[in-house]
DNA sequence: TACATCGTTCCAAATAATGGAACCGTCGGA
DNA sequence: TCCGACGGTTCCATTATTTGGAACGATGTA
């Protein structure tokens, strides 16, 4: 273990969470370094240009390369650029606030965001982190990875309540996935945050792998059953255009003249993988 | 000068770009280190969550981390939410591709895109970069710092022609700066790519400081005198509300009864700054 | 079976990082 | 104007870390 390189990692994960333009003794004192080693360490960062210094009050701020390379990470450059549009309509068509996520971990990433004209409570943010239990396009990117239960337990961990609603038990959650990835959507019901609800579907890729999940954060007030079932389908019908964009194949037609040889459990309506 | 730091960022950096799983030899032969060495480093990424390990291949890439701070970096990530209600409504109104970029010493990044279902040759991408003098938005941009002659010479250094229309000479550069400035759009006429026209304008901050600039990129089949006007007009007129949006004063009424006591000099329509 | 490739571990030698001290510039009272 | 406090930067002997060759084991290939 490279202990300097970590120290380096570590300060400049810190200047940028910081927002703000940070001083020596700022990153000396908080991670408690000398201020020579921190003055040392942000000179390093500059000169390999993750960093820059103001050149008046020498305080230092991350660079625009890391969000270069963020950008090149999210390997879904692309897919974010594919998806843009069919996100774009579904925002328009229901008025509501919607997230494309991937997920990392047993945490979903907001990689793209369409702001609801009637503000949601929960505020997100892109780049912004969920745990994947908690919410719709979590959940709906954990259903499609058709985990076993133990599986799942070793993922997740132990569940936190954030909310009275929040599921705690796993094997209920394993219960919900299974029913989830079977209907093609997932369901949010104050179980990260009191007062937003949130749906979700998942979008495959050509290979039949789940690679993001269109979500919707809805107000509880405007979640009344029926409207809810309605969202639903919306998203339901605009993650299957969004994974049709990806090249995927079609969902297997209307499921009556399917052959037989088919495994009949599980069978869900979304483009198949593990073929 | 933190070697062993340096050596890390290299790796992370090499490892984002690649875009493909890696191997430990792949990093060790691409940089000239023993594999051991690269090994303990990529150890050490992981460790720190910079990278993960694919458990079965055993191959590296960066974690979604990266993209996380990326995220947080562009401090104008409420800046890009705030901006995209406009942008989309110029793409709709233009029809062609719209950018929204930042400055990065001599070069812009492209923070954020909306694609023309019409086709642009040239190919951005979001954290993709371009020479600042090259483009519309860089010119923009520059145009707002209002930089003396030597200032922007040591800003830029020499300027490579990319086109046979590129500016080399930073004189010209500058004097169509100033115009730029006065009029509030910034025209590129195949100075970066054959075949492709940009135009652009800069966005202010409520401190009067340009933030970002707002481009559209127009193949020049479809940048007659005319069209290129009106498409400058409504860039400018979409740059102006976008600045009011983050909180910019309105420009100075019609420049009629304003104050003796301004100069007269590079007096631009735009929010002021320095004051 | 033999061979090649690659990930990983180990360790003595070589090198780089560390942090206290000192220096210098700036700022804000007294 | 002088003084003291503060913070950025430089220096250097001590210390701790990194380094890379060698060796091991696993996996795949001729």
């Amino acid at each position: 273990m490279d202990s300097t390189l970590a120290k380096g990692l570590t300060v400049l994960d810190w200047l940028v969470r910081e927002q703000r333009e940070c001083r020596v003794v700022d990153v000396a004192e908080a991670l408690g370094l000398a201020r020579s080693n921190a003055h040392r360490t942000l000179q390093t960062l500059v000169q390999c240009g993750w960093a820059v210094q103001s050149p008046m009050s020498s305080g230092y701020r991350p660079s625009m390369r890391v969000f270069e390379l963020g950008a090149l990470v999210e390997g879904a450059t692309d897919l974010k650029a594919s998806l843009r549009t069919h996100l774009d309509g579904l925002a328009r068509a229901s008025g509501e606030t919607i997230h494309l996520a991937v997920l990392d971990g047993a945490e979903i990433i907001y990689i793209d965001k369409f702001d609801s004209p009637m503000p949601v409570a929960a505020y997100s943010r892109i780049g912004g982190r969920a745990p994947a239990y908690c919410v719709a396009t979590g959940k709906a990117l954990l259903a499609a990875l058709q985990l076993e239960l133990a599986a799942l337990q070793a993922l997740l961990g132990p569940l936190r309540a954030h909310t009275p609603n929040t599921i705690t038990n796993s094997k209920l959650l394993h219960a919900e996935l299974v029913r989830t990835d079977k209907r093609g959507w997932a369901e949010n019901r104050e179980e990260w945050r009191i007062g937003v609800c949130g749906l979700g579907a998942p979008v495959f890729n050509a290979r039949g792998e789940p690679v993001a999940a269109i979500g919707m954060s809805v107000p509880t007030i405007r979640f009344a059953k029926a409207r809810a079932r309605a969202l639903a389908l919306q998203i339901k019908a605009c993650a299957l255009e969004a994974s049709m964009a990806l090249g995927a194949r079609a969902p297997l037609a209307t499921e009556s003249k399917v052959s037989s040889t088919q495994p009949s459990t599980k069978l869900s309506t979304h483009p198949r993988r593990k073929p």
